[in-house]
DNA sequence: CTTAGTGGTGAACAAGTTTTCACCCTTCGT
DNA sequence: ACGAAGGGTGAAAACTTGTTCACCACTAAG
């Protein structure tokens, strides 16, 4: 039963875990504030000690970077790969059995799974450019982490069914409705009532995989000046 | 195929392992020669940079703690994927030196290389927002398929070295000159002249990998601001 | 009103850490 | 003999980082 936080200490805890995942070692509280805008250390020592006293770090005194998110190994040590099931599409298939069938078989770095089992974690092709906003494409292979309904983070990055499609979405539930938002021009925000047919929500994004094309350019005008 | 390490060279290194069992974060010199029963840290310093050139752990200069072990563990690697250096940021490292420093490993899909040899292969992080319009973000991980400067595609997705940044650009050699263009807003063209210490070109993009930070929205009571 | 808890600023301080110098030693191969 | 590589000592110099203090502001709960 984690603790709630407040909007500064996720903020931080978010960066932290950027910062470890991109670094491969905790952020010294200079960076952080840094990076969340603040002038003065002491102020995110006082928002380290809350984020430690509600569990979510641990902290050595007098130890630079002496932070680290609980449950959480940084990986620093074996990292290796898992296999998941790779899906290109929804068709009629029933969002359920999603996991059991499968177009085969990609290899990604167990980091790129943030901790989750790999049992609740599949690989799905974007089928449609409503996220380009947030720099997800059509075709891009997007590491899911299989979530019931229930459970689905609000205000997340979401991979769901929709009308037949598996997309990505920013998902929303609320008053007995889900909010399905895209981040792309020409594209528009959705309400569906729950059990809907035409909407399912399958999981969150951990992550993104693009296999760019060798002759692949930009389509834009890179030819005539 | 790795290089033989001095007695001296693999006990320290040895401890560098133990130590980060134990605690989950480097040592510092000071630590280390305690330990192996080196006072000065000079001496430490000296069989750190040993290490590092052969390829066994990586150091961020100016950085406490700043030691990384690189490389993978017993049998780590699966028929289907490649371990890649993985390259955090390019500071002031020389490009052409780059593919000997690094800063972990990634393992990706095979079928992410596009038949190119992992020899040649990096994954860098994109070190700024220049590509969004084609769907790269900063930090995302870039492999990178690394080519001489000679050799570059024209026209293509390709990895630079722009002002110590590693970024993703369009390149094109024309007329004596490198154009590089950035897609994204607030961002413009710029040329160089072959051998500019600001521009260097590392190699063309084969994909992109993602890792998508958690985003901890905590739905319960959260303090206006 | 009062007390906590959360967040902030700024600066002084105290450690923690890496760098750099100057010099010394031994082993090994040319 | 000489140079290169691997190791070392000691200490000062230069940063990098975490801690503490004094003080301010806002909100929620008693």
């Amino acid at each position: 039963m984690p603790l709630p936080l407040t909007d500064r200490q996720s903020q931080i805890l978010a960066f932290v875990q950027r910062y470890m995942q991109r670094h491969n070692r905790p952020p010294t509280m200079k960076e952080i504030g840094g990076e969340v805008g603040i002038s003065s250390t002491s102020a995110v020592s006082k928002s380290l000690d809350a984020l430690q006293t509600k569990g979510y770090v641990t902290r050595t005194p007098n130890v630079s970077r002496g932070l680290r998110i609980v449950g959480s190994q940084p990986g620093s040590s074996a990292s290796s790969t898992v296999s998941l099931p790779y899906i290109a599409d929804a068709f009629d298939r029933h969002p359920a059995s999603l996991r059991k069938v499968s177009d085969g078989t990609l290899h990604v770095d167990s980091s790129m799974l943030a901790g989750q089992s790999a049992a609740d974690v599949i690989v799905v092709a974007a089928g449609d450019d409503g996220m380009t906003g947030e720099g997800i494409r059509k075709g891009d292979r997007i590491v899911t982490h299989l979530v019931a309904a229930k459970d689905m983070t609000s205000e997340t990055l979401a991979v769901v069914v929709l009308r037949e499609q598996l997309v990505v979405r920013f998902i929303h539930f609320a008053r007995r409705l889900w909010h399905v938002k895209p981040v792309a021009r020409h594209y528009t925000e959705e309400t569906f009532e729950n059990g809907d047919s035409a909407f399912f929500p399958l999981g969150h994004v951990l992550g993104v995989l693009r296999f760019v094309a060798k002759t692949e350019a930009s389509p834009a005008k890179v030819r005539r000046g």
